[in-house]
DNA sequence: ACCTGAACACCGTTCAAGT
DNA sequence: ACCTGAACACCGTTCAAGT
């Protein structure tokens, strides 16, 4: 049933497979068609095989995960690598920052990896080890390094959980009315922001300003408490 | 093959299926046994119904989902509401978002959940609509306000993504030579903390500790941009 | 050493049929 | 109006068997 050739077949003659190669197309299928289609028996078809010859490269499909989320994580050392490594910590630290979310960007679904994984993929590992080294550069306590990566979270990696789109509450199918009544001071703030900024590409708020944003809140807050103990 | 009586089935003869009943049995679940075991064919069983049965009160498990979010919101909106309202607004929106963490440690399971959902529960609107009518009763402008929302993030709820375990890089499996090649900055800093905060509850590090320092240091320095305009 | 076919257990979901 | 049995499509995964 398969329509079309797979996706590695016009290379050449059969090469073998490894797990490199699987991961890599695993990316490729998330990167294309999303997360929720990358089925092993999909993955088997992207790389030409059956979905069961997967399982001598990799143990299992959470391993495929790990595998890939460590791919995206290489990728982030390699980009944070290319950032301009002189300067104060704090603009090296934002530069790496904003390195990693250009990153993240490519890969939409990212984040939801890994939010699922246990344990925590080497290659970021090696991105917060040298997030401490740099903080301990500028000047950091070990304990005050501690709280900046609880800070950061998430966001020292490139992304941030958006629970609540505005937008979302203000679709075409609820109408105005009701959303002034419900949600009075929710409406109020859209109807003001909602005009502003033309310029934005993202719709009524532009993410990348407003990750920024508070990004420079937390290094801001973070070297004022640097310096004042 | 049911091993135990349907949790609800001693409180009575048959009473019919509701929306609520499914949703609050699936809370229930995903209490106990997380949000993973959460199945149709489990939560039939919880109910004492079988597994189809349950499509005539929900739409599909995403419905579930989606349904079992807005429950937790609700929590989290009543738990808001009974905290002080009298005082400057950083100490009733402080207050009403470890409020809400607390409901958050009550369901870990909760965060992912609502990271999965595509439509905003109108529990979770209404929290929001709330949280802004604070900030503008504080003298935030709407557009400080937005950013504000953007900032706080999911932490406005009462979580944060905590993708890097310190521990999980110094589990027992990987030695400690190793670790102190592989990732200097990260084994001193460990080093140095591990010790401190014998009274922590929560091993080398305590959650509550640092997200509260967190949770300052974005209020402080959204009040700070608040004056200065 | 590497790959495959057949099979298993377990999902979510549909639908005609029961009361 | 509410619930169920049987069935379907689709998962991840195992394992004996092929080359």
């Amino acid at each position: 049933m398969q329509m079309t050739a797979p996706a590695e077949a016009v290379t050449g003659p059969r090469v073998p497979l490894t797990r490199q190669r699987v991961l890599q197309a695993a990316v490729r299928i998330a990167d294309k068609t999303g997360i929720e289609s990358l089925t092993m028996r999909r993955l088997g078809e992207e790389v030409g095989a059956e979905a069961m010859s997967l399982y001598y490269h990799v143990a299992k499909k959470d391993d495929v995960l790990d595998g890939i989320a460590d791919v995206v994580a290489e990728e982030i050392n390699e980009a944070a690598e290319r950032v301009e490594s002189t300067g104060d910590w704090k603009t090296v630290t934002r530069g790496r920052i904003l390195a990693a979310r250009a990153v993240m960007l490519r890969h939409p679904w990212a984040p939801a990896v890994f939010e699922t994984r246990t344990t925590t993929s080497p290659a970021v590992l090696r991105y917060y080890d040298r997030l401490v080294g740099l903080l301990r550069e500028g000047g950091f306590s070990n304990d005050l390094i501690h709280r900046a990566l609880h800070a950061l979270g998430s966001r020292a990696l490139g992304f941030t959980q958006e629970l609540f789109d505005p937008e979302a509450g203000a679709g075409e199918d609820s109408d105005a009315a009701a959303l002034v009544e419900n949600l009075p001071s929710l409406a109020s703030m859209m109807a003001e922001i909602a005009h502003d900024d033309p310029t934005s590409t993202l719709g009524w708020c532009d993410a990348q300003a407003e990750f920024e944003f508070a990004l420079d809140l937390l290094l801001d807050g973070l070297d004022r408490v640097r310096t004042s103990n």
